[in-house]
RNA sequence: GCCCCCGUAUCCCAAUCGGCAGAGGAAGCGGUCUUAAAAACCGCGCAGUGUGGGUUCGAGCCCCACCGGGGGCACCA
């Protein structure tokens, strides 16, 4: 399109037919920057509204999925303050990571050079791409200024006991040399960043205790139910993973301490024929015979060789190992056998379980390759177990129970021996949950370290905050090379420290901290981003948060989304912020695919951004992706239209040079029927902008353009004042969406810039009162007549209106009318 | 296996409370302009809402079952 346009137009204008995309684009960014109209006022007396998007990871240019991203923030931002509130709208970078690390061992040099060069990169890009940021608040987690602070949270976090070191197997993906959160682990097993397969090491590593806040995480997602977008809720939910049942003691012989197991059947209790206990676990170790120790070992080593991959396949043949010893049914008083095995998990529950295999498929399995016994203690009318090998797990009659015969309740049933354990001192009801702490060290050197020093005396010693940040040594290229362990430990100079409780020679901790720390509490740095006395200010929280709209990716559903709401939690808990939850409202942006794929380089079929921006100009690739479809949807560029979205601009920018009445027109006595045209869609558009339907404002803001084109040439005229006053209203809507054309047409309706500076057309409500409306007559609910009424019609008379019309009378045919329902000035239903 | 979401015209998508299935766009077709084409402008709506039941005066919308697509969890006891 750019051949297209007009060359030699400095100002912009082009001529009569067209604007000049580019010229347009050089024209105002430097007057918009001169204005800088989305400065925040901390200290404003308006309603404040903090609208935030995901800030990126620095990786390249900017990409389709950016461009979509920051288009539908930027309406809301925009809308927000043309209706009056003070808006804080900042943007920043997560600025460490892998990939930067990764580019400096290729390259030969520090991490930082890829880093900030790209960063740059990306604001410069995000300034033309025309956004209504605060750029006065732009942070990096990878600045000392920044990453001081988030050490500093560590440490608050471990003062609390929600930071602590443990030894446990842990998720090690060997492409990236690095320990993993459960949450960067596929469901297939392999690495969410690099896609290898995941495989376990025993390893001390630092943990955040997320499963402290399990239930308050559970319960608060009932109340962002409405205003998050249901997968992400439900996503949550799952990971979470809320489970009710019972706790259940059962003696060992030889052992002081009963073995707890959970289970979520307790009223199949009577039906337990043995125990299994997680045989990785230490318990089982604990526990087991001496004459059975070496099978164990055997066992435990033998499933420690098998990967992820093939633990997860659940068709598996069940394996185990006898532990030799007994246990008692704590009801039946009977010896059961305790097995150990891989099919029960050393984190989850208590790892171990009482197995019930007449009714869960699992037991019952490695019943029959063991030969255990299987005894039905509920009756579902299905066909007995014990014969078929299908485990029954529904509703039914409870048998072979005791006290529980004859009833037929499974709730019932389950809380009855609920209270005997409780009476009996041998179990409780209990909840539990999935959901797993969060592992928070990584044997990487892009990341903020983990202030930490130890010290063969005084073991862990924290730094004393005074001296931090503690900043990275200065390594380079093959220095970094992932060996498994981190490369700050191969930094001499930095690690040998002495301590700061004793004096003596310690270590600092090696490990740097996940990058879902730094992002975990980067909305509340973007309050005071310069304040170096403190984290943040609870005090500028207070005012202007939670966060009343943010927007993201999906894939961030249960990580960093959760990861916020657990500081969120933690810090209100420190005194430090008041709100239950950081984002009062999520919406999540779907994908920008293409040609019904994902773009990527293996398959070709990528969208260059820069290319479509070069092309159709910013504003049209802003508004095709506004347009497409609703924000969740996922957006094919291959269905979509930017030479269609320039076209409509450039429609709509003519309207701005049509219109002859003078800028501040008295527009009362203007055309009525564009008038109320004009402020229909304003109304509209507001309603659809808070409800997010930002591709049907745009839809709405066609028909205006529509219809005030169809006013100049065949209505009222382009002298009539309701034309300025429509033509307006579409510079102010367009605005929101498309900057550059919206300013070119504020200025050519005689105003100064900005449009975003503009006033918020006022609806004048006696102008959406309609004169007339069409009421639709049905017969057995088929329309048979239209008719033309006053909109305060009554229902009485709109049925005495209807039965009368001659269509209606003619329909009708002389049959009896049965009842006729009105619901009045649109409709009435006349049954014969 | 369990839990969520979505199926409307050739395509992307609209349709506040259950009330005329079509707002907007793309593509297509016809026309004006043009030597011609493109652009621009004007005009044209073709499906009865995945399928089968049900509730209702009336269902795209509510209920049940199924089919298709997408997502989350999953040897989680």
């Amino acid at each position: 399109m750019s051949e297209q346009s007009t060359q030699g137009a400095p100002d912009g204008a082009g001529d009569a037919a067209t604007f000049d995309v580019k010229a347009v684009e050089h024209k105002w960014l430097p007057v918009w920057e001169r204005l800088d109209p989305f400065r925040a006022d901390d200290a404003s007396p308006k309603e404040r509204k903090y609208a935030l998007t995901m800030f990126p990871y620095p990786s390249g240019d900017l990409h389709m999925g950016h461009a979509e991203v920051l288009a539908l923030h930027d309406v809301i931002a925009r809308y927000w303050r043309f209706r009056g509130f003070e808006v804080l709208n900042p943007m920043g970078w997560d600025s460490f990571g892998l990939p930067a690390e990764n580019a400096a061992i290729r390259n030969d040099e520090h991490p930082s050079t890829y880093t900030y060069a790209n960063i740059e990169t990306q604001a410069a890009s995000m300034r033309k791409y025309g956004l209504a940021f605060d750029w006065s608040r732009r942070l990096h987690t990878s600045d000392p200024e920044y990453y001081r602070w988030t050490q500093w949270l560590f440490l608050k976090f471990r003062e609390q006991g929600l930071a602590y070191r443990k030894n446990s197997p842990v998720n090690w993906c060997p492409q990236d040399q690095t320990v993993l959160a459960n949450e960067q682990v596929l469901a297939d097993g392999t690495c969410e960043r690099c896609g290898a397969e995941v495989t376990k090491r025993e390893l001390t590593q630092w943990y955040f205790r997320t499963t402290a806040y399990a239930q308050e995480l559970y319960d608060c997602l009932d109340e962002l139910q409405d205003t998050w977008i249901g997968k992400v809720v439900n996503a949550q939910r799952n990971w979470i993973g809320r489970s009710e049942g019972a706790h259940v003691r059962f003696r060992v012989a030889g052992r002081d301490e009963p073995v707890t197991v959970y289970t979520t059947r307790p009223d199949t209790l009577y039906g337990a024929t043995f125990m299994v206990v997680a045989a990785d676990a230490p318990l089982a170790a604990e526990i087991v015979a001496p004459e059975r120790r070496e099978a164990l070992a055997a066992y435990v080593e033998e499933i420690r060789k098998a990967s992820d991959i093939d633990r997860l396949a659940t068709d598996r043949t069940k394996t185990g190992v006898d532990l030799g010893v007994t246990a008692t049914n704590p009801v039946t008083g009977e010896q059961v056998p305790v097995w150990a095995s891989d099919y029960v998990l050393a984190d989850y529950g208590t790892g171990a379980i009482m197995a019930v295999p007449a009714h869960d498929q699992r037991d019952l399995d490695f019943a029959r390759v063991f030969g255990l016994p299987v005894r039905r203690v509920v009756d579902t009318g299905e066909a007995n177990p014990e014969e078929t090998y299908e485990a029954t797990t529904g509703n039914g009659t409870y048998v072979n129970s005791g006290p529980l015969d004859g009833l037929t309740d499974k709730a019932q049933g389950i809380s009855t021996i609920i209270a005997r354990l409780e009476a009996d001192g041998t179990g409780e009801g209990t909840v539990n949950f999935r959901l797993r702490d969060w592992l928070l060290s990584r044997q990487r050197y892009w990341g903020a370290p983990i202030p930490i020093i130890h010290c063969p005396v005084d073991g862990e010693v924290p730094v004393p905050e005074d001296q931090l940040p503690v900043e990275l040594p200065a390594l380079r290229g093959a220095d970094l090379k992932p060996k498994g362990t981190s490369p700050l430990g191969a930094a001499t100079d930095w690690v040998e420290v002495s301590c700061p409780t004793c004096g003596g020679p310690a270590r600092r901790d090696s490990d740097t901290m996940d990058t879902f720390v730094d992002s975990s509490w980067y909305f509340l740095r973007f309050l005071s981003p310069h304040d170096d006395t403190q984290a943040f200010s609870s005090e500028l929280a207070e005012a202007w948060g939670p966060i009343d709209l943010y927007i993201g990716g999906d894939e961030h559903a249960v990580l960093h989304l959760l990861y916020a709401r657990f500081f969120t939690k933690v810090l209100r808990d420190m005194g430090l912020l008041t709100w239950q939850e950081p984002f009062s409202a999520y919406l999540s942006q779907g994908k920008v695919i293409n040609a019904g794929r994902k773009m990527s380089k293996s398959l070709g079929n990528g969208v260059d951004l820069g290319k479509q921006l070069d092309e159709f100009g910013v504003d049209a690739v802003r508004l095709t992706l506004v347009f497409a479809s609703p924000p969740e949807d996922n957006i094919d560029w291959a269905d979509m239209s930017p030479a269609g979205s320039l076209k409509f601009l450039q429609r709509a920018w003519r309207l701005s040079g049509d219109v002859t009445s003078p800028a501040g027109v008295d527009v009362s006595g203007g055309d009525r029927v564009l008038r109320s045209v004009t402020h229909r869609t304003v109304r509209d558009a507001e309603e659809l902008v808070e409800s997010h339907r930002f591709n049907v404002m745009i839809a709405r803001t066609m028909e205006l353009v529509n219809a005030t084109r169809k006013a100049i040439d065949s209505g009222c005229g382009p002298a009539d004042p309701a034309v300025r006053e429509a033509v307006e209203a579409v510079a102010i809507l367009l605005s929101m969406v498309t900057p550059y054309v919206a300013e070119e047409m504020w200025e050519r309706l005689g105003h100064a810039p900005s449009v975003a500076q503009a006033t918020w057309p006022v609806v004048d409500e006696a102008l959406l009162v309609q004169d007339s409306v069409v009421a639709v007559v049905q017969i057995q609910g088929k329309v048979r007549a239209r008719l033309d009424v006053s909109p305060g019609i009554s229902a009485t008379d709109l049925e005495a209106l209807a039965l009368a019309d001659a269509a209606v009378i003619a329909a009708i045919d002389g049959r009896e009318v049965r009842k006729v329902v009105v619901r009045e000035p649109k409709l009435v239903n006349v049954v014969v």
